[in-house]
DNA sequence: GATGAATGAGGTTTCATTCAT
DNA sequence: GATGAATGAAACCTCATTCAT
């Protein structure tokens, strides 16, 4: 993301204490929901004024955007980070897999983060959000994918583009049935288990045989 | 669903009046959300007054209830329809695939309503709409891979539950894709091309490829 | 009471009938309070018609009138009988303090119903209860007193009107006691029991001891 | 009372400000009853918006709690002051009647917020309430009449529980009937004279003869 | 820069009463 | 006579935002 949402005083804060207010709003964000979550709150969980929240964000709307900037680079760049190797694709695939666990269990704010914007009803704000926040890892897993369709690592009848869509559609669910109560509880229907008995290594490999099998295998 | 959500003088209604007032209901729920749904503009819409409609439903989220009940109800029945045919589990696939396109086109309001439900953050509430929603749609798909297996129809190293997970995963994020604002813009940054010129028929297709593979090739 | 607060078509009815109705609002009064009391579910309670209910009754605070009319009457007739009498004064007044604790007892709705105004908050509307409900005890009481009086069977000092007031005031709050939520309590803490451990026998006897020599000894 | 009912905001108003606005609500509670009272209405004749009611007190309740709860200790230090004295039992109930009166004709109003709480209906809130309100009072009560037992100054056949409840029954009724619509109109009727040709002195002389007399003489 | 008191529009819910059938 | 669907004013409470200090 490129744009800022917060006024020029709040750039002036030291990081540290922009992390930490940050965060404070995103336990909010994360925890009630955008439309539920309450300024005033935030402001009083960390310590500042109401006034002074004001002078850091203009609306509740920027505050959020913030969060959600903060909250989506940081997702983005451990996955991105696992993407920039010189792997072949389905190396690539297990390591955003495996990471996209490892986020679900220590950023699971963040995620939650981002599941709340997905929900979006305004139109033109859909359209916003997801600009800012889809635009830059789709390049990254079509890329990746159009590059292994060169060197002929998979099979040569998908779609990049397309195939980059659903790869991602599974890490997204992954990433919300880890972090988000609903597709939470989904998940423990679905495997039949507590939540707190999820075998999480089977459920890589499963999906890495999926995910594997999808991108290598042509019917003739 | 089992439970009721509405007061008896709901059902004394006619079949017609009912619909008639939960589709005007599901409008507003579904362009608004629950929290930005105000249940004036909906009386005011049905042409009813506001007492009137608390002698229909006890609560806003009685409402919401039965509009998510009656929608889900639709989407279940389209897919189990599709599901309890004597197909072998690929073509079952691909009809649930293209039933599930026809249902993002004719019925947006549902998976709208459905993609509400799943930003739910409170927990004990989450857990229980899951309960409800996912419970026997789950079933089915389990079964259906469970059967598959035993007919080696399909790979034989695959989880049921997990691939029923994945597979599940994948459709509703195409229903999504194609109702949800966030998720209809997403699409758009993946294929590359503006909202009115989806090619549908190729994405069937690539995701049939995707999902074919996944469950019928083994890597040796 | 004189005025009748129903209308024609209750006068109609079956005494039964008009008894079952009136002990069903007397049920929803006195539990819940004349303004917290739902018309609505009185009249589903008895299983009448909310319409019908208007055919009965004005407004519900005719419903309420008429019900209170129902229970002073009772309670009146009983101390009435009681104080017709050719007993002595102090005969008569232990049995009307044993009376109000049956009447407490057996009776404690029309006793809360009778609480219940006296917390009238509208002037008028006050002294119209008041005249209706306590003129003719108080007649009672004071003739009583006066007679006695006059028969040298008490003080020569008292003032029939205000030592009639009095003994009323420990008649009220007795009934009070034994009826009325707080004032239940109330009578807990004094006698540092629960409230199912009350000794009856023993609060008469003390009660009886007090007014006794109330009305009975004179300073010197 | 100990608890507090009210939001820091409100401890932080000076004592004057507090003062004027439990006052112009506990005008609006005593004339109008705890159900028909209008927060909405308080606030504005306080001249502040609704908003910033609800920073000071939570709910109505708690608004209503912390009027009573001024209006209480006003009562009780009155009353207590009285009781503190080292005089014998008599000479504390002339002078706990004659304050009572005074109270009667100053604080009206706080003694309208005490008998809008002994109509409550809700079992549980009555019992919270009566032991907030009742508990020390009736300690200061027992506790002087015990002493004047042991002293040999009352009859020694009295139980002190009770005839303490037994006087603070008639001292309730009288501030009842020197505050309250109802009881005024009814001690209107007992003595058969207007509100404003009361004799204020002629009801004292004889409550304290009634109440000498029943404390003092002993049946033989 | 920092505060937090103050605002008030807006949303949910209740219930006495009406009236067409 | 009897019904009960329908009304809508009114009350409580929330919270994003402002602004004087």
């Amino acid at each position: 993301m490129i744009t800022n949402y917060h006024k020029e005083a709040f750039a002036k804060l030291s990081e540290e204490r922009q992390n930490f207010l940050l965060d404070i709003a995103i336990d909010e964000f994360s925890s009630k929901g955008y439309k539920n979550a309450n300024i005033n709150v935030i402001a009083k969980n960390a310590g500042i004024s109401i006034g002074l929240m004001y002078k850091y964000f203009s609306t509740k709307e920027d505050l959020f955007l913030t969060c959600l900037s903060k909250g989506m680079t940081i997702l983005h760049t451990t996955l991105e980070d696992v993407m920039k190797s010189n792997d072949k694709l389905l190396k690539k695939a297990e390591r955003v897999i495996r990471a996209s666990l490892v986020l679900s269990r220590e950023n699971t704010n963040y995620i939650k983060l981002y599941n709340e914007i997905t929900a979006e009803k305004d139109g033109e704000r859909a359209v916003a959000l997801a600009k800012e926040v889809e635009t830059h890892t789709s390049t990254i897993y079509i890329t990746a994918i159009a590059q292994a369709l060169a060197s002929g690592d998979v099979r040569q009848d998908l779609n990049p583009r397309l195939f980059a869509f659903f790869l991602d559609n599974l890490l997204m669910m992954l990433q919300f049935s880890f972090s988000c109560e609903y597709y939470k509880e989904r998940l423990c229907i679905y495997t039949g288990v507590n939540i707190d008995e999820l075998n999480d290594e089977e459920i890589v490999n499963q999906l890495l045989k999926f995910v594997e099998s999808a991108f290598t295998f042509e019917k003739n």
